[in-house]
RNA sequence: GCGGAAAUAGCUCAGUUGGUAGAGCACAACCUUGCCAAGGUUGGGGUCGCGAGUUCGAGCCUCGUUUUCCGCUCCA
């Protein structure tokens, strides 16, 4: 039996193979755990993205979309957090190979000198006794008064080389206090490095300078500096969404596990506005909506899971994962926070604007509180791949690679196929697929024996085979090969459009979110 | 970022002590056949990841580098 591993492998070959998708720049030697969508991955990315945008916006009259620029002003990540909270300074051992930040190993080392003179106080006191006086001790004793000038001078250089960024004297430091790593204890250190997890480029041409600005960590800030516009001019009466579909960059330190963790990622985020108060009953019928969307695909409900963090962000008072399970194990999909009114609040406080809402059942203005649900495009596409992706022992010992997608998502709805290619069949075929080609994405395929024909169509998903033969010229019936169960029935060539909508429309995995 | 392994045709791989770059599948054309990966003929496709070095000669040896995988590490 393959393990897990091998599964995985065998799905980045097969999209590779069958064009779902590429390593970016490959004639380049590709560029480092980014990747671009084939012919047939940007089909079923798209009908991803399609089930998600409807069902949030199609289904719920109170969640409109926006589209949000990429580039926001740099004020934005100063107010979100994302600034100060992804700036650290980085330095490793190189015996033990463990990573520490510079500033906490500093900090940590101005902490020990507070405890020696803490130390030396409590001894001074206890032999004192009442007639301890501690400003006069810090006065007179020499060890203290050597531990004081210490700590204040670390403190002002570690100050000044925060302050100027310098990360030279940040290595220094460490070098000239002989700060030793706790694991291998010794003094031999890398350099200090700079890492911060946006991406930053810059905007403007002015000989002053240009701008510094960052590509978006993460689409939810697109969503709150909009609240505002979307709220007033939409006319929209709280709890309301706001739902955006678009590209993210984070500069991850390892990137891995193919477009699991990429550093250019798609997310699906709707920000639902709620009276404060009530958020923790919204976030817990988010929580199941979000899972019924999730299996109304069919992909196994064994295969999702909660999990709830423990551990909670600052702006945060509730939060859980939907969890996927993945060749390699349980892994995030989807996100699903209650925010507070932490982000409105913040962007309130930097921009000066006023964010509230005025609620006319209850007289009062306030600032709502958000409950986020925010999805991986790119995680979603690898988690319907692998639960997709079979290798089925057929009863002749055969083997067959087949994606058992769910139609509704599949790139290519049907292949309509000539018998033979001759004989006026081609030509029927074409008179057929050019009738459907406007409802449906079709091929065409007329090489090779009819049995490689489906195959191939099985290893890109393609639910519906359609096959003209010498009958069909007279009595206008074709012959409908299904995907999963390999069988075939035989139908009018009216009925095909009916037929095959019936499948691939998403009207069903609509309605199944609905029970 | 650290350690280990790998990189040869679109895919899967072979390539002997260093001596003219191979197979199967896939792809294109034609013939034959016609309902679950058929057969035949012909053809296209590789400066062996990249760059140096050793050598008369490097896919093979040495060094560097890039990318990928595995394990650490990191991760609102």
């Amino acid at each position: 039996m393959a393990s897990q591993e091998d599964v995985f492998k065998k799905l980045v070959a097969h999209c590779k193979e069958y064009g779902f998708v590429f390593p970016s720049s490959e004639i380049y030697d590709g560029l480092g755990a980014v990747y671009d969508y084939g012919q047939m991955g940007v089909e079923l990315k798209n009908n991803i993205k399609k089930y998600w945008y409807d069902s949030m916006t199609l289904l719920h009259e109170n969640i409109v979309g926006i589209d949000a620029a990429i580039f926001m002003h740099p004020t934005t990540w100063k107010a979100s957090g994302h600034v100060d909270a992804f700036n650290d300074p980085l330095i490793d051992n190189k015996d033990s190979k463990k990573r520490y930040r510079a500033d906490v190993l500093i900090e940590e080392q101005i902490a020990k000198y507070e405890e020696k003179i803490e130390k030396e106080c409590n001894k001074a006191a206890k032999k004192f006794g009442d007639s301890f006086d501690k400003a006069m001790f810090f006065e007179t004793n020499s060890r203290v008064k050597e531990y004081v000038t210490k700590k204040e001078n670390l403190h002002t250089r570690f100050a000044k080389a925060l302050n100027d960024n310098d990360l030279a004297e940040l290595k220094q430091i460490i070098i000239d206090e002989e700060i030793v790593c706790p694991i291998s204890g010794t003094k031999n250190w890398t350099d200090v490095r700079q890492f911060n997890l946006m991406f930053s480029t810059e905007m403007g041409a002015s000989a002053d300078g240009a701008m510094k600005v960052y590509l978006r960590p993460e689409t939810a800030q697109g969503i709150f500096v909009n609240y505002l516009n979307v709220q007033k001019t939409g006319r929209m009466k709280i709890p309301f969404g706001i739902a955006q579909i678009g590209k993210a960059f984070r500069n991850e330190i390892v990137a891995r596990q193919f477009v699991f963790r990429m550093r250019e990622f798609e997310q699906m985020e709707m920000q639902f506005f709620v009276k404060p108060g009530t958020e923790l009953e919204w976030f817990d019928k988010w929580k199941q909506t979000r899972l019924k969307w999730h299996k109304a695909l069919g992909l196994g409900d064994h295969k999702y899971r909660f999990h709830d963090h423990d551990k909670l962000a600052h702006y945060a008072n509730a939060a859980t994962d939907i969890e996927f399970e993945m060749p390699f194990g349980f892994k995030e999909v989807e996100g699903i926070h209650s925010r507070t009114d932490f982000d409105l609040s913040q962007h309130s406080k930097y921009s000066g604007k006023k964010i509230e809402y005025f609620d006319p059942e209850i007289n009062q203005s306030y600032t709502p509180y958000v409950i986020e649900t925010s999805i991986g495009v790119d995680r979603m596409f690898l988690s319907v791949m692998a639960a997709a992706y079979n290798e089925e022992q057929l009863e002749n010992g055969e083997t067959r690679v087949v994606l058992n997608l769910p139609p509704a998502l599949a790139p290519i709805k049907a292949c309509i196929m000539p018998l033979v290619k001759k004989d006026g069949l081609p030509e029927k075929a074409k008179e057929i697929i050019n009738d459907l080609k406007f409802d449906f994405r079709c091929q065409y395929d007329e090489k090779d024996s009819i049995g490689k024909r489906y195959r191939r169509q099985d290893a890109i998903g393609t639910p519906f085979c359609i096959t003209v033969d010498h009958d069909t010229l007279n009595d206008n019936c074709v012959t409908i090969r299904h995907r999963d169960t390999m069988l075939q029935e035989r139908v009018s060539i009216a009925n095909l459009a009916n037929i095959i909508n019936q499948k691939v429309s998403m009207k069903d995995l609509f309605k199944n979110q609905l029970i």
